[in-house]
DNA sequence: TGCTATCGGAGCGTTTCGCTCCGAATGAAG
DNA sequence: CTTCATTCGGAGCGAAACGCTCCGATAGCA
């Protein structure tokens, strides 16, 4: 089943640890697809494992979340870094979203306004803020960049083509967000298109998500 | 509004007027947003009906999304119709996708994949698919769309567009989407840009969503 | 061959949801 | 004003779904 030069070492052990790897896969999967209302007993069918090996690693369902919340952000983190090292900033700034929009961190994101938020997990989440908005400066800088591009637009643009999850490689459906993709990063580069339009994002807005609602009673769906 | 020759549609059958088109539309927000989970407790709601007034219109929550799918292709057609008439193709272009995606059109659709398809249906789907492609070609005629983009481009960016549902006007998240919008529509239209990744959607894909999934529609069961 | 750590998944208690049912409210007719 | 037909609102029901626990089965190790 597994590379047997690692199974010397540990044997039951390191089966836990591989069971550890594949339920945070199929997680990460599950929840970007299907959003936060995913069941754990579809992550754990297809993680192919059973539900007391994903419950002894993971308290909740909660935890699980956090965990892949944190893990998608620091991915984009990694991301924005190896963009910032990119030869020219359009190249590390396409990058970025590719990859962004390919592991699902877009989709991951909005599920956090569906727990309870730690302070690191704000931390990290500003982190990646100020670094994409050092990527979109240098964009700026070298003139590849739309005038009025702003870093939240950007990441509001992974967020929406990361909604209905990493699509699988190879299907169809993965060709079509590229095409869309491939779309749309183009009217983000310069180019003698008109100014956009209304205000840039907010910051306060962006964050907003993240707080929980105290309960999700129908009834408010209101405005603002 | 009012049927002045129509005496008998007067006092309490005219509030059941009312009330149906209130439901409707507070159906097509709720659906639009929150996707076919939504629970038909919300949409009373939101209609500021009784759940007694919903049920005696339409028979059960699919019959309702049914109604709704058919209006939302309707309307699509109806844009696309005018947009055939506009004076120049991009502008009749741009406000179809303007319009489908601040209606929810898009939003909509995909929520087909979920119940029972009518012939009915279908034939109206097909009829919107077919004024697409005319408007495609015509766009590609006067030269104002870009290399490659088919109907189906056009169409699947919508319903990306429409996935979380109609925003509602004035607020940030409608800025955003329409900032994002106007980026797409940038990158759809004719410039010096490479050609686009992969190859074009394919209409046997795009109408596999409407077949059931297998998984057999959790919610209502017993009503057909 | 036992012993221990880990695995899988059936089942429990709770919550959610679609839908029904009925008393209250409304307005027309007498 | 009283009567009656019609429509309204929403509490509550049965069923289904879901998060999570618990335990018998299983695989490594001495």
């Amino acid at each position: 089943m597994a590379e047997p030069q690692y199974r010397s070492r540990r044997g039951r052990q390191a089966e836990a640890e591989r069971n550890d790897r594949r339920v945070l896969d199929a997680a990460r999967e599950v929840f970007a697809a299907h959003g936060a209302g995913a069941t754990v007993a579809e992550i754990a069918e297809r993680a192919g494992v059973g539900m007391g090996s994903l419950y002894r690693r993971y308290g909740s369902k909660s935890d699980l979340l956090r965990q892949l919340c944190m893990q998608a952000m620091e991915e984009s983190i990694q991301a924005a870094e190896a963009a910032l090292a990119a030869p020219d900033a359009w190249t590390g700034l396409s990058d970025y979203v590719h990859a962004c929009v390919a592991r699902g961190s877009g989709a991951l994101a909005p599920l956090a306004g569906s727990l309870e938020t730690t302070p690191e997990m704000w931390e990290t989440s500003r982190r990646g803020r100020r670094l994409l908005e050092q990527l979109a400066d240098r964009a700026h800088r070298e003139g590849v960049l739309r005038a009025g591009v702003t870093a939240l637009d950007v990441a509001w643009l992974v967020e929406f083509f990361g909604r209905r999850g990493p699509a699988a490689p190879g299907t169809e459906d993965e060709a079509i967000r590229r095409r869309l993709l491939a779309i749309s990063l183009d009217g983000l580069r310069n180019h003698d298109a008109g100014p956009l339009p209304g205000p840039a994002p907010s910051a306060r807005h962006y964050e907003r998500r993240w707080q929980l609602e105290p309960k999700p009673t129908p009834g408010d769906t209101q405005h603002d």
